[in-house]
RNA sequence: UGGGGUGUCGUCAAGCGGUAAGACACAGGUCUUUGGAACCUGGACUCGGAGGUUCGAAUCCUCCCACCCCAGCCA
């Protein structure tokens, strides 16, 4: 038995999280909190996160709450609140009774705002958009003041209530943090604070028309939830001055530090919310759980587990740098995973004809089959075997190229769990050519035992009977994108997809214990891969699998096809 | 040309002045009624580059180079 969790993750993280404990700054507490805006599904990236997050909180013995950080209206909805409300719990991780939403900290974050302008901290400014760019400066000039920048704290009081009661129209005004025009991080250049949008909001409806922006709610928010550890992603460094700026400004009671590591990138696909709306809204996939997608929710359609993601997000470490991580990575934490979970099962992609002509007609036995070879435990299950089965096409070969290891003229091998079979005839297709039948005879010596004269045979091969198996539809997924770094190539991302990520055979046969197979539940197919029953389209008359990864399979390099 | 970051095996990633962990991938092998799993073996003569400090540097200092982020009333 592997030791997978040898020792409890240590990072730089967990380092500063150690050093704060030891010297008891926050009192020696530690919460954290994933803060997702609800305005697109969770993917492996998000994941991530939430597995950090939540993974120091429990690791320290604090608290991780789950937030929505909805400060603009335009495009959070409420499905997507359910969408991580189910995705994270998925993920096999529980807030309790601390789902926050940004939203719900609306008046308290007005008021911190009343109290910057009070103190002369922010101000109205009435530039447009345009001019506010104008004004900003470039990366090596200073910005001009705003010359609003030093209205009186009565005016701006007057304006930023009249703001709040809807007196203006969209971009009239903003409020603005009053630091510097000349930092050279731009950040700290009179930063906007506030902006008028008249939008529905999906909770609060009509009730307000301006909203924070991320800067200011974000801080405050923490701050208000009595967080200790801030962790977000790297492009939020720059923000970190104007996070302890304005905390320090409004001194509040709580100042959590923020902290941040480098967001996941995953080879051969794309994690940018951007780019998979693009992909959904394009048609290019069939919705955001689309079992090729990166997102929870298409992950687990696949059939992707909540373990293996989280023992995934542990491998993959946390630091700050910019890195891709090899989708072999994610491949190999799967197969770990249902390796030693999948009932094993036989089912045959594409069918080829077998006919074992010593066999007498309309026998049938039931052979003995264990879940899982390395693991009696888990069982078996009988499988009717008779005398005409189905083979997969790939185990035949009229003319066996080098290191063949399966069934050909003049060959044996064996049926798994079943009988040695050998080579007797074949009958092709007359137009196409195409082999449509293969005779064998049985040795009735070698039921699921090996032969008494202790011959060697080519190799094994998996089979379902033809009369009991069941026909099935499986979808076989191979990654989204056939380029390792889609949105580093100099033409478009799209351009990258992999024409072949989908194929569907509706044409297979599964053995007949999967008559029951209830959706969402796993197999080994042996020789072939891991399967999951889909959640949607998969009904007990006509189960449909979708392929979650294949086995590591040797014979492709031996080969050299695919 | 401003500021903030980052550079250790193909991909991640330990290392925190004492002479390069580990994982995935890769290669070879053992075993095998899954060409699966498991198990063994192999690999950075070197840490972006160049100098310097030191008995000793991936770790400290200096300079240089490359890449990422920032000029949304997005987050």
């Amino acid at each position: 038995m592997l030791q997978t969790h040898p020792s409890p993750p240590s990072d730089f993280i967990r380092e500063i999280i150690e050093e704060h404990i030891k010297t008891n700054r926050f009192q020696g507490l530690v919460a954290t909190r994933f803060p997702p805006e609800p305005n697109g599904y969770l993917h492996i990236g998000h994941a991530k996160s939430v597995c950090l997050n939540f993974g120091i909180a429990a690791q320290y013995g604090g608290t991780c709450n789950l937030r929505m950080d909805d400060t603009d209206p335009s495009g959070e909805t409420r499905e997507y609140v359910d969408s991580i409300i189910r995705d994270v719990k998925w993920l096999g991780f529980d807030w309790q009774n601390r789902l926050f939403y940004a939203s719900d900290y609306y008046e308290q974050l007005y008021q911190f705002a009343v109290h910057l302008i009070e103190t002369g901290k922010a101000y109205v400014c009435s530039l447009s958009a345009e001019e506010i760019r104008e004004h900003r400066g470039t990366l090596t000039e200073p910005g001009q003041e705003s010359p609003y920048r030093n209205r009186s704290v009565e005016e701006n009081l007057d304006l930023f209530k009249r703001m709040r009661a809807g007196e203006f129209e969209d971009g009239a005004h903003v409020l603005r943090a009053r630091i510097d025009m000349g930092s050279p991080n731009i950040t700290l250049r009179d930063p906007v604070l506030y902006r008028i949008k008249r939008t529905p909001h999906y909770r609060v409806g009509m009730k307000w028309c301006i909203y924070p922006m991320y800067d200011f709610a974000h801080c405050l928010s923490d701050s208000i939830e009595k967080i200790t550890h801030s962790i977000c992603t790297l492009e939020f460094e720059n923000n970190r001055p104007l996070y302890d700026w304005l905390l320090d400004e409004l001194k509040v009671e709580y100042h959590p530090q923020q902290i941040e590591f480098a967001r996941l990138n995953l080879s051969y696909t794309v994690l940018s919310k951007r780019r998979l709306i693009e992909l959904v809204e394009g048609g290019y996939v069939n919705g955001w759980d689309d079992p090729r997608m990166p997102t929870l929710a298409g992950m687990r359609r696949r059939g992707y587990t909540p373990g293996a993601i989280q023992n995934f997000c542990e491998r993959i470490g946390v630091a700050k740098n910019d890195s891709i991580i090899d989708m072999a990575l994610l491949d190999h934490c799967v197969r770990e995973d249902l390796n030693e979970r999948a009932k094993r099962v036989m089912g045959v992609l594409r069918p080829l004809r077998l006919v074992i002509d010593n066999y007498p007609e309309g026998k049938v036995e039931a052979l003995e089959c264990p879940h899982h070879p390395q693991n009696p435990g888990m069982g078996s299950r009988e499988t009717p075997f008779s005398k005409i089965l189905y083979i997969e096409q790939d185990d035949f070969h009229e003319n066996p190229p080098k290191k063949y290891n399966r069934l050909g003229p003049g060959r044996e091998v064996r049926l798994r769990y079943g009988y040695i079979i050998k080579y007797a005839s074949m009958v092709k297709d007359e137009r196409t050519g195409e082999i449509a039948e293969v005779h064998c005879t049985y040795d009735p010596k070698t039921k699921n035992s090996s032969p008494p004269d202790g011959r060697k045979v080519e190799g094994v091969v998996h089979w379902v009977s033809a009369e009991h198996s069941l026909p099935a539809e499986v979808r076989l997924y191979e990654r989204l994108f056939n380029v390792p770094n889609p949105l580093g190539e100099k033409e478009d991302f799209l351009k990258f997809l992999n024409p072949k990520s989908l194929e569907t055979i509706s044409t297979c046969r599964v053995e007949t214990s999967l008559k029951d197979a209830t959706p969402g539940s796993r197999y080994q197919f042996e020789r072939l891969g891991y399967f999951c029953v889909d959640l949607k389209d998969s009904s007990p008359g006509r189960p449909v699998f979708n392929r979650i990864v294949t086995l590591r399979d040797s014979w492709v390099k031996v080969s050299g096809v695919k």
